[in-house]
DNA sequence: CCCGGACCTGACAGGATCCTGACGATCGCG
DNA sequence: CGCGATCGTCAGGATCCTGTCAGGTCCGGG
């Protein structure tokens, strides 16, 4: 995914890349960069620091938060305190503008020579008996369909990416709305609720979608 | 493992990882590099291009073709095609002198955060017969799982970051509820005491949650 | 324009957890 | 060995947290 706010720019990069053999969805803002990582899963990102709304830098240290998918950083300024903001977030590289494209694409190969393809993109999630298949945005438990709302869906899709975390509601507040909101609402717990109605046998007992006390929420196989 | 033939950089550097809680063997040609690679496994190579004999592009192509050991390239010139051929015989990473040594800290750093944490920064913290899982909230004793409340973990899970150092009360209070609290009472004692009965196989005579006469509490392994 | 679904909010109740103060046990020191 | 300071322990009440419900708001479709 390469993030760039700059059409002329991204079009150019994104042919470079596009020769190189890699495929590249293209956002323009920090928000969208955001719903789109979360959504897919993306080899690696391109970000560049310098985005409307959300920037670069607070779009890193979201996700990184999140997942360990490879972020490579773009940036105009070249102090080296940017560059170690940069790296501090969370970032996997650094590029200051201007570099060449060559460069640009012997980093991107460099990076993602480490992780194994196959291991890059997971069909469906699964935890116990309950599955989560990102693109076609569908849910299963225990092999029967079940229809989530946008909101709920998301929450069972950060929490499947890394079974047996433990979930704030900050965070997971961050999945349904975007940034901001400091909301002290019931909200997650009224989509817990749901959610367990819907993929708890019993959900006076949950099994799966568990509740740490005083800390937030955890998502579980249910029966070791 | 850092390879640089100038002793007197090459301890400077080792000093700056060190006081970074790494730890650096230095060697200072070529040919020891190689050996030193081959015989030991390091979490990362620090390779100066500069290297007599066998220069740091020839090791890390060499090493490229036996093991996937990260590897930050080193070098005076500052030519893009350096750079790529850097990239290009399989290096991970790649820095031009002059650069400051907290810039090449935080690129260790990031480049220790891609390799797959299992290996070598365990996410649960051991000591002892005791294990705290900070991600997923869950504590083990003796390989038996242990019931923890928030507050009782938030002082287990900061004890065991720095296993035998000593806190004192108003430390841990801070960790449990937010900072000020000026609590005097016998707030963290209770905890401790709950925090014993669960952990110590005989709470009377603790081996690993110790108290020290004066001044606070500290975790030890117990039984070497 | 009306309607329905999804989402957020505020309130409430039932628990779980935490804090507090008191008391006896233990420790360090002279 | 005696003394003051510190620590372990207990239980009750204050406090905080979560489950649940009932509106209210927002948005898109009909």
């Amino acid at each position: 995914m390469l993030a760039e706010d700059d059409r002329r720019q991204a079009e150019a990069l994104r042919r470079y890349l596009t020769a190189e053999g890699h495929e590249a969805t293209v956002v323009h803002d920090g928000e969208e960069a955001l719903r789109a990582a979360r959504q897919q899963t993306f080899d690696l990102l391109l970000l560049d620091v310098m985005l409307p709304g959300l920037d670069g830098m607070q779009v890193c240290r979201i996700l990184r938060q999140e997942s360990d998918v490879l972020m490579l950083m773009l940036t105009a300024r070249s102090s080296e305190d940017d560059l170690l903001r940069g790296l501090d977030v969370g970032a996997d590289d650094y590029m200051t503008k201007p570099f060449s494209p060559r460069e640009l694409v012997a980093r991107v190969r460099t990076l993602l020579r480490r992780v194994p393809a196959t291991a890059r993109h997971p069909p469906v999630l699964r935890v116990g008996r309950l599955t989560v298949d990102e693109p076609r945005h569908t849910v299963t438990a225990g092999g029967v369909p079940v229809d989530c709302t946008a909101g709920e869906f998301a929450i069972l899709a950060a929490m499947i990416r890394q079974p047996g975390r433990v979930f704030t509601r900050g965070q997971l507040l961050e999945h349904t709305r975007g940034i901001d909101r400091e909301s002290t609402g019931r909200t997650i717990d009224v989509h817990v609720m749901n959610l367990r109605r819907k993929i708890e046998a019993n959900p006076r007992r949950p099994r799966q979608l568990l509740t740490v006390y005083g800390v937030g929420y955890k998502l579980t196989a249910g029966t070791p």
